[in-house]
DNA sequence: TTGACACGAAACCATTTGGTGTCGTAAAAT
DNA sequence: ATTTTACGACACCAAATGGTTTCGTGTCAA
């Protein structure tokens, strides 16, 4: 029985603080200890956190001498826009078709189209 | 005014029941006993479902006569695309992986970087 | 050799999540 | 007028999640 249940990139990323491990780590590759002093929470938090970002494959690990470092992996991201690409069209039809009729920031007072008056 | 809401984008999207949702309603306006007509669940836990869309602007609700209908809204997604859009650089910029090695000391590693890549 | 450090594993806890079933009520249908 | 339908509001439950502390082990330093 192999280990189906792994963590993917939609649940891997829906967690605040696996963003800006995302992010952070992006920047740079880093040991765990190092990582979790950026985070207000205790450095096994930080570690499991990391754990499931790299079930969904998003850093990969690295071990050096008695540490672990970690680095973005942003590959698997790509699902994320493919998936992303499938409603893009939702809203740049909805864009073209208000565009003359809503200028505003969005927040609006009608819902629904209309013709003019 | 508009106060926090209460799940955003990124949790929505992280469950594939509601990924789903998002789909099946980017069809067409449905009532909700017809979309949980597509689920092997209980009405009343897609409902929750699409309380869970709705709180993140996924999708809206419109009341007609005993029905309520629901109906993608794509707006929100564009927030996703705008923090995939930092991550882009990383796949297909390979340069920018080769500019973190330079930047590093480099005495870390022997094997950091191999040519082909 | 001894001690400090980095880390994962494990046990534990509170809260959230994803599901269930029942019930009340407004709207439609008979 | 009565019944059926559509739905949200609840109450409830099991499992997952996000956090903690403690402990064991491998690695580096004195």
């Amino acid at each position: 029985m192999a280990a189906a249940p792994k963590h993917d990139v939609f649940q891997a990323i829906a967690d605040p603080t696996r963003r800006q491990l995302l992010k952070l780590l992006g920047e740079q590759e880093m040991p765990v200890t190092v990582i979790s002093g950026h985070f207000p929470m205790s450095r096994t938090a930080v570690s499991k956190h990391l754990r499931v970002l790299a079930e969904a494959g998003l850093v990969k690990e690295r071990k050096v001498g008695r540490e672990t470092r970690y680095q973005l992996e942003a590959r698997p991201l790509q699902q994320l826009k493919e998936w992303l690409g499938y409603y893009e069209r939702f809203w740049e039809n909805k864009v073209s078709m208000l565009k003359h009729y809503v200028e505003s920031d969005g927040t609006d007072t009608k819902q629904g189209l209309r013709p003019e008056g």
